[in-house]
RNA sequence: CGGGAUGUAGCGCAGCCCGGUAGCGUACACGUCUGGGGGGCGUGUGGUCGCAGGUUCAAAUCCUGUCAUCCCGACCA
């Protein structure tokens, strides 16, 4: 099989071949849709286990609301319609039937009495629920998460970083005040911010979105942005207090204990597939995807070395014991013994898929009693003792998992510039950098700038540290610095 | 929705200009030699040439229509 394309010489086709190749996902014959294949979705069964025992220690539990949504429950909050009218599929029948022609056809005679929309999120649909299941504070909180898919009719697809499927977590929150809901949509930001750096090795920013670039129907939306290798941001998760934007939109009031009616406090926060994308990115080489130890389906890969059945049963017995002691251990290994593929052919496979370790054991092995041990990271391979091999393995995926995080936070680092005037801006993007510069906080200077750099403001840091300056476009005063990058 | 391109075996492509037996690479199956970084040789399976019309003795090839996909824009939490 042909080489990966590089990074360095096609970044976008180097992403698309290696989703590919890793065996992660492919295009379905549905426009803009994917099929997630076993080995992509074994990573992200991972993820899925891990933020959902993470929502559960933090109080909230799961349910599950339709997918279809009326189109009139979507048209109550001005904002969120806006947002999402123009990208919503919508179900207008409900019955085919078989022509003059023999052909399949929709029945005009089954139009619905109202139009569904296949959800796009489902802050409606959802809120349209609340509203019967509180009446009073001691209702209060509702802390309710749902693993679902959505649809978005996006004009351009890209293998999960954007496609008109989905699959996500949305979070949706009740409460009695603001500052309980803020506390909330905080909090998450932070379980995300945890999840990411601890599970995917992936370190971000967090920080709030400038009004353009809030969700729809939201009053503060948090994010986290990642870097890419290419220097672009992606957008990791986002959380967002709604206010009571949706309370009032569905009319969800509540009685306080002084005997008063009032308007209850939403959050809502997901992530989605698309953080398979930044898994990728973040991480992947020219050789393959590499994948952390933590979310690694396969975290050890033995690759027996054999010319005959005969010899194949003697590694054998020892591999099988290796493998029960890593049994033991909750380390998951895979061995490929598989004799119609050559061990070079193995090798490269396992790389291309991101394995964090790779043994090989061959005869001229059994006979030393040693084994070859191979790192996915950094590559460094060594011959070790087959007594020593089970403390190197456990030693290797820690190293690994940290080591991995520590790459990522310093390429951050290094390519997060202050800049202070427009000329240095540019040549930063241009250079794959992200950007704390001087904004004068209107919403036409951050469509300025987007126009002419196609950078936008990523978010305002949290605890971004006050400095006076100004704006790098219109040299009006600011008061700090905001993130800007290209972003995908 | 505007501009450009492409539909031929699972995948990647040639053939089309100049009409005449459907090709190559890869994958797959079998055999054999191999096996410590994407193996060699041999044999074989697999195609309504996107779809519908038309011209012709004869269409993957020429003509008309149509559908789909991709790229560049517009669009996009």
């Amino acid at each position: 099989m042909e080489k990966l394309p590089t990074r360095q010489e096609n970044y976008a086709e180097w992403y698309n071949e290696l989703v590919l190749r890793a065996d992660l996902a492919e295009h379905s014959q549905v426009r803009g849709c994917m099929v997630i294949k076993p080995y992509g979705y074994a990573i992200w069964e991972n993820m899925k286990a891990e933020l959902d025992f993470q929502f559960k220690e933090t109080g909230h539990v799961n349910a599950y609301f339709p997918l279809f949504i009326p189109k009139s429950y979507l048209a109550k909050e001005a904002k969120h319609v806006d947002g999402f009218a123009k990208e919503c599929a919508v179900v207008t029948h409900y019955r085919l039937k078989i022509d003059e022609h023999g052909e399949l056809v929709t029945d005009p005679e089954a139009k619905l009495e109202e139009e569904l929309i296949v959800r796009p999120t489902s802050e409606t649909i959802i809120w349209n629920s609340y509203k019967n299941w509180i009446s009073s504070y001691r209702d209060l909180p509702i802390l309710i998460n749902q693993w679902a898919n959505v649809v978005r009719w996006e004009m351009r697809t890209r293998l999960f970083l954007r496609t008109t499927e989905f699959l996500w977590q949305e979070g949706h929150t009740a409460h009695a005040t603001a500052e309980e809901a803020i506390a909330e949509a905080e909090k998450m930001l932070g379980v995300y911010t945890q999840f990411v750096q601890d599970f995917m090795a992936i370190p971000v920013v967090q920080g709030r979105k400038s009004p353009a670039e809030r969700f729809a129907g939201a009053e503060e939306t948090y994010c986290i942005e990642a870097m890419m290798q290419d220097g672009k941001a992606l957008q990791a998760g986002t959380s967002h207090f709604l206010g009571q934007n949706f309370a009032k939109a569905f009319e969800v009031k509540y009685m306080n204990k002084e005997n008063k009616q009032e308007y209850v406090w939403a959050t809502s926060w997901g992530v989605s597939t698309r953080l398979m994308g930044a898994l990728i990115m973040t991480h992947a080489d020219d050789k393959g995807l590499v994948i952390p130890p933590k979310i690694a389906p396969w975290q050890v890969v033995l690759v027996p070395i054999f010319k005959n059945q005969e010899q194949l049963s003697q590694i054998m017995v020892f591999v099988d014991e290796l493998a029960k002691t890593l049994k033991q251990k909750g380390i998951r290994l895979k061995i490929d013994a598989d004799d119609h593929k050559t061990p070079g052919w193995k090798f490269s496979e396992y790389e291309m898929k991101g394995v964090p370790i790779r043994l090989a054991v061959g005869m001229r092995d059994m006979e030393n009693k040693t084994i070859e041990i191979v790192r996915r990271d950094t590559g460094e391979k060594q011959s070790l003792a087959q007594a020593d091999i089970l403390a190197s393995i456990e030693k290797y995926l820690v190293e690994i998992q940290e080591n991995m995080l520590v790459v990522a936070q310093n390429r951050l680092r290094e390519n997060t510039i202050k800049v202070d005037n427009l000329q240095d801006f540019v040549q930063g993007l241009d250079n794959g950098k992200f950007l704390l510069a001087h904004w004068d906080g209107t919403e036409a200077t951050e469509e300025k700038i987007k126009e002419m750099t196609k950078a936008t403001i990523r978010c305002v840091p949290l605890n971004n540290p006050l400095e006076d300056g100004v704006c790098i476009l219109t040299g009006k005063p600011s008061t700090q610095r905001v993130l800007f990058a290209r972003a995908y």
